[in-house]
DNA sequence: CTAAGTCAAATAATCGATTATTTCTAGAAA
DNA sequence: TTTCTAGAAATAATCGATTATTTGACTTAG
């Protein structure tokens, strides 16, 4: 999906999906916003056509509502979302760590590592764009080698989806410093291969995570 | 998705969308051919706009492989990729029985009886259509009261991609009933509340769905 | 007042034509 | 024969204009 828009011979329409792709889970537009093609015409200097093909692209991945003859809208937040996007996540990364702790060869153990000193060594004077690139990484590192592709595509999906809420979400340091340690404790007991363990803690990060998200929902937040 | 093709004022998109994502299923098209749009456009009578942008949303939703500048592909069939839908199929449906065990009231109870019923009394008479019609509404009662949007949402796309290889296998009439005799003791199951007695059953009975798939796979099948 | 109806403006969807890229073919050089 | 390179043909992607539908303001009947 990604992959095909930084290419050589990217086409408009795989650029203007991943740049919307990007704007919608940094919330640039409002929950529930109807998205006026003409408007993003303009404002993303792209013709229709590739336009409205990226469109309907994010629609079927889940991030945007089509409406026939009625267009497009940013879908809305809520709890009940949130937290069945959660529970998902927990099931399918705990599952997927699980199977990769299996699989995984002394060059995952090697690129994991690599992750996450990475993410490790960001400090302020990173931008916002450069820790969600590293972090994401880091926390596909993890399930890479989990043996199955629709897993890790489902992984991603709701990713995505999770980080709607989280990004928009105000920053709370106290729970950002136990979740940046958690990704330490999650490579040494990937490293130790504990199985149980790793899921055990994939999904308290996970439940944690969704605690910094679900500020997104609070009314004081906007 | 699938809901918008057949409303009132359903789009040229939508209504292509849904012919194409049916006729993918049936294996009207070879595995990994290339699509021809401008064919594509003459044989389904439809506008270039319209067909591209429902191309554009099998390619999202995994029926097409999209590669810039070369148009679109039918996927191909794998015995790893059956394999791992396979699993995945296991492990989800699994999860949802059971959730669904958990949350479903008296009338999902009526409304899994029913459905099975209807498809009970399909025989030779009954079109191919039709059976995969009620199959498909009683696979999915079974799970619906699951409560979690996202899995169910991800259970039908794990039941599209295994159908690209069910229908195209040659029929086996030992297995065939051994698979009916399973729903009507999946419904049993449900009406006692046997969570893990149905989740295992669910789970053997996609493995024994899967080996039909897998006659897809050898040579003399086509 | 309310509710149903009508028209104009706004906007989504679609069409037909154009542009850009790939693929195929044929010929030339190694 | 093989490999490389035009150039032509085929096809994918995009554009600009047109059509169809919805939306909202304004009537008018009840």
């Amino acid at each position: 999906m990604t992959k095909n828009a930084n290419q050589q011979g990217a086409t408009a329409s795989s650029r203007i999906f991943e740049v919307l792709r990007q704007d919608l889970l940094n919330g640039r537009f409002g929950a529930g916003e109807r998205l006026s093609i003409s408007a993003l015409k303009d404002t993303y200097q792209v013709g229709l056509s590739p336009l409205r093909e990226a469109l309907n692209r994010l629609a079927a991945y889940g991030l945007l509502r089509q409406e026939n003859q009625r267009g497009f809208r940013v879908l809305e937040l809520s709890r009940g979302e949130l937290d069945d996007i959660t529970e998902m996540r927990r099931q399918m990364e705990g599952m997927a760590i699980e199977r990769a702790i299996e699989h995984g060869d002394d060059e995952w153990e090697s690129q994991l590592l690599a992750a996450n000193h990475r993410l490790s060594l960001t400090d302020e004077s990173t931008s916002v764009n450069q820790w969600e690139f590293l972090h994401s990484r880091f926390h596909n590192a993890l399930v890479e080698p989990c043996g199955s592709v629709w897993l890790l595509r489902f992984i991603g999906q709701l990713h995505d989806q999770f980080d709607r809420y989280r990004r928009v979400a105000p920053g709370s340091p106290e729970l950002r410093g136990r979740l940046d340690a958690q990704h330490k404790e999650l490579v040494d007991l990937v490293l130790a291969r504990d199985r149980k363990g790793a899921r055990e803690l994939i999904e308290d990060h996970i439940t944690l995570s969704s605690q910094v998200a679900q500020l997104s929902l609070t009314p004081c937040s906007g």
